[in-house]
DNA sequence: TTAGGGTTAG
């Protein structure tokens, strides 16, 4: 490294840029004087350049007596706790001999480099190192790998950590934590069995370290040998140790041994309820997440962003927009301020809940928006059938500079597939290539739901066979999905074949193609669908739809008869069904998926879930409001039809979530254009 | 000197 021969001045000046103490704050004024004085320097601006290459030779009377001031106050200056900037100007005060390094000294510099997370000046704090006396020294040493792990270079953590002929239990947590901390939970899970080869016994930080890599990799057998370990050390009760066991088994899906755990916790604190909220949000189970909120309230812990965040994705996931406006004003109330993470989800709830003017409002109030803020607006327009405005705000994303990534534009291509919009779709598709973003499969499956709704199944199918990667079983779905939209049967069956190759237990395209065979009347075909699906043991998921009534959500499942109010909904539904008829529903049968009469067929789907979900919000909301419905599958299209006509009978806005998109119900038609 | 929790798609 250059040596530096500094001038008084500038030695002043450093010490008061370098150090943040109450010595160099008395003479913050004279540095601004001095500052302005010479012309190159702004008090709070002062470059590292600009001062070593300043070689003074004539120095006031005024700077002598500053700097003499601050130098002669060297042992107060060096007992300051940290260094700012980027600390390098004090191994230059080092090289010229004004400062003496020592541990203290290093440790301040490693710990700022630490904080600053630059690589290229942590390498010269460590080449400077191993010039020193403390080149080997154990401490000193550790201290370095971890600053490597918090600069994100974990190839310099390890060649390091493979340098040191000595490493004692720290080098070995630093390094597996390094790698469970970015992202690389089988490098951390394998160090383990080489430590405890080496003879040494992991602590709390060792086990919360690879409990959380295990977790990362959903694998419960390692999570439940580390937790014997836990046992065996006395660790389980660690509260660090404790919510990484919870977070483990909760990312492996165990939710009852996440709660068994966190019960048996004697120390709780606010991220081990995080960690099991997150848990039950994660795995879609939006109610019981909700109800640990109030519990984590009621027993006095303070909700952090992430408890908001997760509260808020488990509020989405169950659509439910009343809970999550209380979370809202909660988070408001708490003073928690609107940080990109939280805004996005709150703004995913709101849109996810139905209300898309909601999640506009929250996105326009967002004081920084992020790539994942506009995709999740983005997906909102697009699930609410908004195509135009998607595509509108997209281009407006592209224009202020925001760098869309691989969900922005499977989302734009997914909201052109919706909107019918085939040209401009496969614009974006081409111009993903300008973003050097390669596309994915889940890419090519939105193309080719766009040239298949758009009626160019020849040109999907060449578009299959022309993919420069593999066909999954999604891809071929996209076709069959389409095929049935255009009752093409046979290039239908043939991507169902397909797709059955690929991936023989999914119940979708099985379900698919029978509906194909039962609608053109091949009722054979269809029951050889159905046969080799029980013979497979393909089961279709059951249908069920939800409403919420005050607070309280009602669950219907197809031919419902265990319900308290079942008397007055099926009355209610025949007079819907009688009205609706008057004014030209015809209930399109090719929607049940087996042989039965044609009368029999109209029952079966008189009571389907969405139905009677819908039957009974008419009957315990007033008049006029909104009703708010919501399904685990795609809604069938004899209902899709039907609630058309009831929304126009009833004078009603009826929204109803499927399982990938909104459907806006109101005066006859609904947002998705019958298009979905 | 080393540790645990959060967002967007289909």
């Amino acid at each position: 490294m250059k040596r530096h021969i500094l001038g008084s001045r500038s030695k002043a000046l450093l010490f008061l840029y370098n150090y943040n103490n109450a010595a160099a704050a008395v003479g913050i004024q004279k540095l601004f004087s001095l500052s302005a004085r010479f012309g190159t320097l702004s008090a709070t601006q002062a470059s590292r350049a600009k001062l070593i290459g300043d070689e003074d030779s004539e120095t006031s009377e005024d700077e002598d007596w500053f700097a003499s001031r601050i130098i002669q106050d060297k042992d107060l200056l060096r007992s300051s706790p940290h260094i700012s900037g980027t600390g390098l100007h004090v191994l230059d005060l080092v090289n010229c001999g004004s400062l003496e390094a020592d541990r203290t000294l290093y440790n301040k510099l490693l710990h700022r480099c630490t904080q600053t997370t630059q690589l290229k000046q942590a390498r010269i704090v460590h080449s400077h190192i191993l010039t020193s006396q403390f080149k080997d020294d154990l401490p000193i040493r550790n201290t370095i790998l971890h600053m490597y792990v918090k600069c994100g270079s974990l190839d310099d953590a390890r060649n390091l950590f493979n340098q040191m002929p000595h490493k004692d239990l720290v080098t070995w947590t630093a390094l597996i934590s390094g790698y469970s901390q970015h992202d690389r939970p089988q490098d951390a899970l394998v160090l383990f069995p080489e430590m405890l080869h080496h003879g040494l016994e992991p602590n709390q930080f060792t086990l919360s370290s690879l409990l959380k890599a295990s977790g990362a990799v959903s694998d419960d057998n390692h999570g439940r040998k580390l937790h014997t370990y836990c046992f065996k050390y006395g660790l389980d009760s660690n509260v660090y140790v404790g919510t990484a066991l919870v977070d483990m088994y909760a990312r492996c899906g165990h939710m009852d041994e996440s709660q068994l755990v966190f019960d048996a916790l004697d120390t709780k604190n606010e991220v081990s309820w995080n960690a099991l909220i997150a848990g039950h949000a994660r795995k879609a189970q939006g109610e019981h997440a909700l109800r640990l909120f109030w519990k984590m309230l009621r027993e006095g812990f303070k909700p952090t962003h992430f408890t908001y965040s997760s509260v808020l994705t488990a509020c989405a996931s169950a659509g439910s927009l009343e809970q999550g406006k209380w979370v809202h004003a909660h988070m408001i109330k708490s003073v928690v301020t609107l940080v990109a993470f939280v805004g996005n989800t709150l703004l995913d709830m709101y849109a996810k809940s139905g209300s898309i003017e909601d999640a506009k409002k929250v996105f326009d109030r967002m004081v920084r928006r992020d790539v994942v803020s506009w995709n999740s607006m983005l997906t909102g327009y697009a699930q609410h059938g908004f195509g135009k405005e998607t595509v509108q705000r997209f281009e407006e994303m592209l224009r202020i500079g925001i760098q869309p990534n691989d969900i922005t534009f499977l989302c734009v291509l997914t909201a052109c597939s919706h909107a019918g919009l085939l040209d401009e779709g496969q614009y974006y598709f081409d111009l993903m290539k300008q973003y050097n973003i390669e596309p994915q499969v889940s890419h090519y499956v939105t193309i080719v739901d766009l040239l298949g709704r758009g009626n160019l199944l020849d040109r999907a199918e060449k578009f299959i066979r022309e993919m420069p990667i593999e066909p999954t079983a999604a891809v071929w779905g996209a076709l069959l999905g389409a095929c049935r939209m255009h009752k093409n049967i046979e290039l239908g069956a043939y991507a169902a074949e397909r797709s059955f190759e690929l991936d023989p237990h999914d119940s979708g395209p099985h379900v698919i193609l029978s509906n194909i065979y039962a609608s053109a009347g091949r009722w054979i075909d269809a029951a050889k669908v159905r046969k080799m699906m029980k013979e497979g043991g393909v089961k279709k998921e059951p249908a069920c739809s939800w409403v919420d009534i005050e607070n309280a959500v009602h669950m219907f499942v197809a031919n419902d008869d265990a319900h308290p109010q079942r008397v007055e909904i099926l009355r209610m539904w025949e007079m819907i069904s009688m009205k609706i008829r008057e004014i030209g529903y015809v209930p399109d049968t090719s929607h049940v998926l087996f042989y039965v009469d044609q009368q029999e067929r109209e029952v079966k789907l008189q009571y389907h879930s969405e139905k009677l979900a819908l039957a009974f919000a008419l009957l315990n909301t007033p008049p006029g409001s909104t009703i708010r419905i919501k399904k685990n599958i795609r809604v069938c299209g004899d209902c899709h039809s039907a609630i058309k006509f009831v929304s126009k009978v009833e004078g009603r806005e009826i929204i109803v979530r499927d399982t990938n998109r909104f459907h806006h119900f109101r005066d006859g038609s609904c947002s998705c254009g019958d298009y979905w």
